[in-house]
DNA sequence: AATCATTTCTACGGAACGTAGAAGATTCTC
DNA sequence: GAGAATCTTCTACGTTCCGTAGAAATGATT
């Protein structure tokens, strides 16, 4: 459904780094920051990520507060929902499901097989 | 990794339906002739699907027999490899997997828990 | 009222994609 | 083998998405 460019990326991750809602301004200064072994710090206007925010939240993924008046905004779902939703979006553009789940389940970890197992006995 | 247009999306389609490669003509035809359920008819000119092979070629997706002199051009992998691997792909953009694996399975279908119960146990 | 902080509007450049004509290359046919 | 038919590559244009941010509008503070 929904893609995320790089920025947008880096926004949900900070978002989804915190329970509490944030500000345009906190998330500035947290992606400045964080210049963590991959990415690049960002060093953004801050109606850069004003603009990015407006974005994510027309496709459904971040929502905010408008009454207070720096908006604070905060993800709508977890990271897990939401990568869990797009590994069902994947599956379900294959005709046959059971095939798709058999090679993925063919290259899972055997760490990640144990889990699976327990999660699917128990329920 | 790499994410595909409408059209992409279509033509990858019909190279998943046939075993054979298949020439660029065919596929024309084909996506002229697949007017299904949900996608329209493309009524397309043999370039436009020419161009995007290409596209699909560099992309990884498909290759091409340069031989025969109306190339043939097939996919890559199946279908389902191809999916099982996007779902891997979204799995491993979380830090905590299991807990992203704990929310795919919550929302399986019942026959599908049971599949993965039986690919799970034998192995 | 003047100033400061915040948000919205507008915009631009680059990449991806749908689309296809023009031009070049290969093959067929007489 | 020259011309015709077929096929592929090159080039290109419009659209949408994304990164980026200034200008303008709106709201808060003193």
């Amino acid at each position: 459904m929904a893609s995320l460019g790089e920025l947008e990326r880096s926004v949900m991750d900070q978002l989804w780094s915190t329970s509490e809602a944030s500000t345009a301004n906190e998330l500035r200064d947290r992606l400045a920051q964080s210049e963590g072994q991959d990415h690049e710090a960002k060093d953004l206007a801050v109606t850069t990520v004003l603009t990015v925010l407006s974005r994510l939240e027309k496709k459904g993924l971040v929502e905010r507060e408008r009454g207070t008046r720096p908006h604070r905004y905060r993800a709508v779902s977890t990271r897990e929902d939401h990568t869990a939703r797009l590994m069902h979006e994947a599956l379900g553009t294959a005709p046959d499901r059971e095939a798709v789940l058999a090679r993925f389940i063919g290259s899972v970890s055997e760490a990640e097989a144990a889990t699976l197992r327990r999660l699917l006995s128990r329920g």
